[in-house]
DNA sequence: TGTACATCAGTGAACGCGCGTTCACTGATGTAC
DNA sequence: TGTACATCAGTGAACGCGCGTTCACTGATGTAC
């Protein structure tokens, strides 16, 4: 975590040791404050010392760093929600630990997920022979568990789809601080909780009462 | 629509005559193709056939801008929300018909809605006391109407945040190209519509079955 | 109806800036003997 | 253990570019008389 370098001035060495590792943490830090479009490789470079030139010995360019941020990023997510899907407790608890696991990896890496949504070429379904599996495989596998009587003949697919959506939105919503706030304000882990009981509950039901 | 100058090269005249709404048009299709941070005033003046600097006579700069596109996209929005609540049919197709209308909207309008959701100080749940209802309390309004038996003590305000939650994951991760599609893929709609219906209906059960 | 003139809505040249990227270079590291 | 040298990972200067914005200007429009 500690780079190798502490600030311009302070150069322990001509060489930085750490350098790749060092501007992905950079470029995660910038693309969550000012989000992918306003990332720039010179802040990026600044931040941890070093002419931007040097970045080229490690990336291709630009382009290159934000496909490797997003990697990152989707790695890390798969690795929360695989840890929440095997965690203690009963399947139903597993499964609600997953959901909060997503928003709490959207809201605590917001560079992270920011990178995966709005990078072109690393879409989060669509599996390109990936090594492991996807956060959305994850999801409608821990589904599948969760319920195995199924869902009144409803695909699993189409709930996960719908839960994911609704992860999703409550997600970026809350980051973009269009989720109101405020006491007697359900907070957005509440929201998905109930919102996720009530899609898998609701699935296949023909019509509502009303 | 059809702008006063045909393009470069065809002036009709020294002045344009709509430059305003020109430029309001032009900054939406550039922000539907390369987003909020994509979009460049130069573009938006060379499209329309005009010098960058004639924009300073309509707009403060380009903050003021990107404003007034999403308050355009956002009175847009409420006004197709409110035809849809107010159209023919029962209060369950109106309302259904308005969760339609808003998927409708951001496939059709991907410049407003980016403008709307990607730009500071616009929010469209909070209300500065504006002049007609928001998105948001239309759709709070609708709930209200079409389920006047209410969602079993749970707040309508909490189910109309869970469907707006929904909505708007569907229609991000529909325009970001992430939901899967090819065939036997469900589309967004029925996605939104077999969803909300379930939210609603499954709104304040305590457990699921399983 | 015609003329003088104020107002308006554009032009076009220029600016300073920060960006991504390149290039020849050089200091540091590590390996062979 | 010491030295020669290849390799590696940085530097720093420079580039071309497109951006948002400014400024003095000028052509077009509309109004007063």
């Amino acid at each position: 975590m500690r780079p190798w370098r502490e600030g311009p001035g302070d150069r322990r060495s001509y060489h930085h040791g750490n350098l790749k590792e060092a501007l992905i943490e950079a470029a995660r830090r910038f693309i969550a404050e000012r989000g992918v479009g306003g990332f720039t490789l010179v802040d990026a470079a600044r931040l941890v010392g070093v002419t931007p030139a040097a970045l080229y010995r490690h990336f291709r360019g630009r382009e290159a760093l934000l496909e490797e941020v997003a990697g990152r990023g989707f790695t890390d997510l798969a690795e929360r929600l695989a840890r929440a899907l095997t965690s203690r407790g009963t399947p139903l608890e597993r499964f609600t630990r997953m959901g909060e696991a997503y928003l709490a990896f959207a809201e605590e890496e917001p560079g992270y997920y920011a990178a995966i949504f709005e990078t072109r070429g690393a879409p989060m379904a669509a599996s390109d022979v990936p090594p492991r599996p996807s956060p959305f495989d994850l999801l409608l596998e821990a589904l599948k568990s969760t319920f195995p009587d199924g869902f009144g003949g409803v695909e699993p697919r189409f709930v996960a789809l719908e839960v994911w959506a609704l992860s999703h939105g409550l997600a970026t919503l809350s980051a973009s601080a269009h989720l109101p706030k405020g006491p007697g304000m359900p907070d957005k882990y509440e929201l998905l909780r109930a919102g996720v009981l009530a899609l898998v509950h609701g699935a296949g039901r023909p019509r509502p009462s009303a």
